[in-house]
DNA sequence: CCGGTCACTGACAACGATTACCTGATGGAC
DNA sequence: GTCCATCAGGTAATCGTTGTCAGTGACCGG
């Protein structure tokens, strides 16, 4: 027996005074004589009433909801940034919608658009390759994260993705690596783009060949650079070293590594993961935090939220390289 | 400079109709003449009229939207069970509100209350350890995951976490082990419980003694589990074999036994993680995985959103168990 | 030629809360 | 003893959409 539910006015009948007065104990006005108050409190109390919020916010046009946008809410990467997002948002009493761009594009701009439609207070966003121009015309903040979007220049929070690939290769060549294979996502993606930039430029300064064979630029999860490891492991002079430019597709490398046994390729991953640490090699890692970057997109969207400065620059997070073991191996003479 | 939002009537007003002729359209009414659809049609693309999702909630009742409460989102379990339904509710147009319980019994009601208040759909709840007797009262459709919850008979997706447990012990006992420890998170939460449940049979059945040291029953995350694994192997006679009845405990016995070279005590993990079959021994586990039972509460849930009988009877979700090596290394004679 | 379906449409109220505006009363200042 | 500021509280409009119900022609069988 589902007792029908509690609304405003029965809190105010049974509070002898108006919706009015009672919304106004509800919402904390200071202007409401103490007995009054008293009298309204005991009524919510008893009655078990319980806000509509779904009534509030179309009158306040907006809802009480931060909206977040990923390309796929399963990857750890990803679901640490919700989870980072969603305890900064719980004491502000604000609720996190959730939805996928599932890495395509025309669906990313359906998407985005649904949540708007709900008047979502604020948006975060890691953009997949969507043109986010539109978003120009909308009034509602959003805060990209971990990448710049296209068609507009809004604020985002990101690391310094070519720096941070170049720095990788110059520390595998330091090893006395020259053939070093790339492994990246769909160039699609602003991140691949960047991180392979990084690793064009070192190979250059350091007037190293930069062969096509070792690029693998369209590894979308852990299983496809898992295969396109394999590969670069077949080829008749395969690499001495590998660099994974995303812990979702190290994944994948780790394990056509350790199932070869050739754990004695350098191998560093743009992104820790669960267990890089415990592997053997230990893997060395760019220490990319999720929890970091999705923080500060939080603080930068409760800015905006509460009308403070829309400063639309970038802020980069900073990001460490921690050596393992694995980035550390020495290139064998001339492999076999 | 921000449009100001494209309203039902501007629409109506632009075809020369009634907003509810209008609405007639958006919804896919059959009965309005082909001539004014076309009109109609033709006012919202060129205007790029959006359905106002909040107004249209408040109207109907109930919002388009499923609510999901979990321990911790960045859990790799719950995260991938997130994807799972947020892939099924997609086409239907279904957002998705995620929220956490942050493992306090306390919060985890409010925030299910919160979500209530919202006007969700229904929900998918993984319950911590609250009483969810409330729930009764409530229209709302409730399916939970992983966990039936206390004070309330309702349909739950579930494995046989007894049943699974007692046969990890069977098999570590078939391989010669005795002293067999447990490691669990805190007991309030209804699957250690039962997990536990099975792991005491199972020794009873076998005659092995039971003893409380070799039993870490509070381990929350894996740091806690890595500190209890540390903490047994101190034992003046430290176990053989050990039994992790939750993946993310998992990684802590995992990084406990990796950094002190013990890899040959024998490891069952009750839960696949990520890079289970590439650690040396691979890792036997029981393959519990979250997308299936997510799929199934899904599929319940939308049964009853469809108005479709509640059948109020829990679903067991078949396991299996996945010998990798960990689990079927065999008991030294005599520990050192 | 009339009553009766049928296809289509619109006016209006309602969802439940908030806000703009207004009313009375009280009280202090002059 | 007026008068205005302030306080407590109420009334009605409003947010944008959809359900209810009524109304208009057109068409049909009798």
């Amino acid at each position: 027996m589902s007792t029908s539910p509690i609304r405003l006015r029965d809190v105010a009948l049974a509070a002898g005074t108006s919706t009015k007065t009672a919304s106004r104990v509800i919402n904390g006005d200071a202007r409401v004589a103490v007995d009054t108050r008293k009298r309204v409190q005991e009524a919510v109390d008893s009655l078990g009433y319980q806000v509509d919020l779904m009534a509030r916010s179309l009158r306040k046009g907006v809802d009480d909801t931060v909206g977040i946008v990923v390309p796929t809410i399963g990857d750890p990467f990803f679901a640490k940034a919700i989870e980072e997002i969603e305890q900064m948002a719980l004491p502000r009493g604000i609720n996190i919608l959730v939805a996928s761009n599932s890495r395509d594009p025309h669906l990313e701009r359906k998407v985005v658009d649904g949540l708007l439609a709900r008047r979502v207070a604020g948006l975060i966003v890691t953009p997949f390759s969507t043109d986010y121009s539109f978003l120009e015309r909308v009034s509602t903040p959003v805060v990209f994260l971990d990448r710049h979007p296209e068609g507009i220049n809004v604020g985002a929070v990101i690391v310094d993705d070519e720096g941070s690939a170049h720095r990788i290769v110059m520390h595998l060549a330091s090893f006395g690596h020259r053939r070093i294979a790339l492994l990246t996502d769909g160039l699609t993606v602003k991140t691949s783009r960047l991180r392979r930039e990084g690793y064009l430029r070192a190979m250059g300064e350091l007037g190293f060949p930069v062969e096509v064979e070792l690029q693998a630029t369209g590894c979308v999860d852990a299983a496809q650079a898992e295969a396109c490891t394999n590969h670069m492991l077949d080829l008749p002079v395969p690499p001495t070293a590998i660099f994974s430019a995303r812990s979702e597709t190290s994944l994948g490398v780790v394990r056509a590594l350790h199932l070869r046994g050739r754990t004695d390729i350098a191998f560093v991953s743009f992104g820790d993961f669960a267990t890089a640490d415990v592997l053997n090699p230990a893997v060395t890692v760019i220490d990319h935090d999720p929890r970091v970057l999705a923080r500060k997109a939080m603080e930068m969207l409760s800015e905006r939220l509460d009308g403070t400065l829309p400063s639309a620059d970038d802020f980069v997070i900073p990001v460490e390289l921690i050596a393992r073991g694995s980035g550390e191996l020495p290139a064998l003479r001339a492999a076999s």
